[in-house]
DNA sequence: GTCTATACGAAGATAGAC
DNA sequence: GTCTATCTTCGTATAGAC
């Protein structure tokens, strides 16, 4: 129900997701939602948000302990990936939750991820080397640059503007770390 | 009209843009509105993206002829300054339009306020003094990154994150230009 | 515990009087 | 041309049968 919920939601967005297309999608019906998540919605898409922000970033562990340019370079192309696999439509889940979010508690939850997908690759990154001092500002670039990049991709149904951003995050991880 | 339906964009999204708010703004009528915007809307809705798109970044002008470092640095202050302005909630219009909209128009519309932002940029940056070859890239990526710095900056309601990243895209700059 | 039916509200759009 | 009243659709949430 959640997984069914997490793809609606990387999908379609927040608003356009509704429980109506979750019964859908799942085959269960309207009142078995209410039993599961008394909060509703709410407590449903913080769930799905949390199953999301976990699947997305897991790959990038199998690079732990290489360069940080390396590391770099596998987060940035893992964003990448996710564009043909959203059709150009989605984007990140997260970012459209939090800026279309009128719940508190759904935005402090949103809060939460980026937060700790900016501490972990920080973290990744000063293992492969980056300077303490760069090290959790650069893992805030990257990540804000490829957010905004994905939005452009969306907007244009191109690849080229992200690239473009990844070849100008290339060059400050390689002069920061050469 | 336009103005107030951007401002409620601006203010809270689109999908919380209801005609119901701009007839509040306005005080006009609910018919009144489809007598001047037959389609609607999306019809709305475009035209205020256009108004929001141009006077956002109308005082980056002032600063054009001056060298790519003043010039980038002064673009991202302009961003900065929209977080206390939107209350942390807005974060930019655009994006938030581009990641909920499901009208292939609306979308079509703020891919060129997009492309227009960084076809600009990279000509004053370039009329500054930065290489050619960088100087799209190096737009798409200020761009990219204020726009999801903005969001960290929403989700966390603290001015930290977008910091972080401005100060790495001074350096960045600092290397190119240098 | 799971399902059906329905209440309740909001939003977009339209009709028709003036 | 502008306004009021209304229609339709859709989404969340709940009540109550089994």
């Amino acid at each position: 129900m959640v997984e069914a919920a997490a793809d609606l939601l990387a999908e379609r967005g927040l608003q356009a997701t509704s429980f109506g297309e979750v019964i859908e999608a799942t085959g269960t019906s309207r009142g078995s939602i209410y039993h599961h998540f008394p909060c509703g919605k709410t407590e449903l898409v913080e769930e799905a948000l949390d199953l999301l922000a976990e699947k997305a970033f897991a790959p990038i562990e199998a690079h732990a302990g290489r360069d940080a340019q390396t590391i770099a370079r596998h987060y940035v192309e893992l964003w990448r990936s996710f564009i043909p696999g959203f059709r150009l439509r989605g984007g990140c889940v997260i970012l459209t939750v939090t800026v279309t979010a009128d719940s508190e508690q759904i935005i402090d939850r949103a809060a939460v991820v980026f937060r700790r997908w900016r501490e972990r690759l920080a973290q990744l990154l000063q293992e492969g080397g980056l300077d303490e001092r760069h090290a959790a500002g650069c893992a805030a670039l990257i990540i804000a640059a490829c957010e905004g990049a994905l939005v452009f991709a969306r907007a244009e149904r191109s690849m080229e503007p992200f690239d473009q951003v990844a070849e100008q995050l290339r060059l400050h991880l390689a002069t920061l770390t050469g």
